[in-house]
DNA sequence: ATAGTTGCAAAAGTTTTGCATTGTA
DNA sequence: TACAATGCAAAACTTTTGCAACTAT
């Protein structure tokens, strides 16, 4: 395949994460990667795919957007009962959710210190550390 | 209706909150409220009244909790994508969450101390803050 | 050929809604 | 009788799975 130059960077990531550059997933990663951090649903990139004249099913949109998350390339956030975001900021991190817009916005784990957790039983490792602040506002309904 | 005993704590919950005390509530309250700290889903819920012979449907189950949640007598907590689990405990706290069995244990807000998280735009006000400490067996599966 | 991958239709879950029925005054 | 509240079947979502078609040797 010649390396056409708008999908360089995405086919670059794909390679570094074996996984295979078809048309979808080149689409896909372009998308996602190439707009700086981004919180998006399936729904919402299975539209912009769309919007974008992509050909390719919600089904493939989750299938790819979890391939990426085990790839290290995505994470998962879950702020809302039946809706996952996914992150295109794989950095130690936490979230400002603001509850009326949907909106997430990213706060470096680095400049929060969380103190008084508990430990936990020997042969149990922390995965990750998930805070959510929680906002709201009383104006906007 | 003669307050029989068994439900008496539930009748006195479902008053508090302006719920109709019908054979469903009661039956629910009784069930999610005698037992201590509970962290349940819906299917569960609907699972032990099927077992204590209680005729309930799924959708019952989901606008009761959700019913209870808005009442304050129990908090809907989001940890995994297409799941929620609705708590008893209704004070300020958070979560430790065993990613290999689904439990989650409540850890007291009192006991743990969170700084550097950021300001929020004027007009807008913190709902709640949860943390989840995500936790894995690298032995078990 | 053949062994492994991919993309998606169909299936499986989860949650919400609309409305007939029930309960209350 | 009227009026609101209830419970659930059916609908609407979100997510996963199974497998035909495709790729690369």
């Amino acid at each position: 395949m010649t390396p056409n130059r708008p999908y360089a960077a995405a086919l670059e990531r794909l390679r570094a994460a074996s996984l295979r550059p078809t048309r979808q997933r080149l689409a896909l990663a372009k998308l996602l990667f190439d707009g700086g951090d981004r919180h998006v649903t399936a729904e919402q990139v299975h539209g912009e795919a769309e919007d974008a004249g992509i050909s390719v099913s919600l089904a493939t949109v989750y299938n790819t957007l979890h391939q990426f998350t085990r790839a290290g390339m995505m994470r998962e956030v879950v702020v809302e009962a039946g809706r996952s975001y996914f992150d295109t900021n794989v950095s130690d991190h936490h979230h400002v959710f603001f509850e009326s817009c949907g909106r997430l916005v990213d706060v470096p784990a680095a400049q929060v210190q969380i103190h008084g957790l508990p430990d936990l039983p020997a042969g149990t490792e922390v995965t990750r550390i998930d805070v959510i602040l929680r906002a709201s506002s009383p104006n906007a309904k």
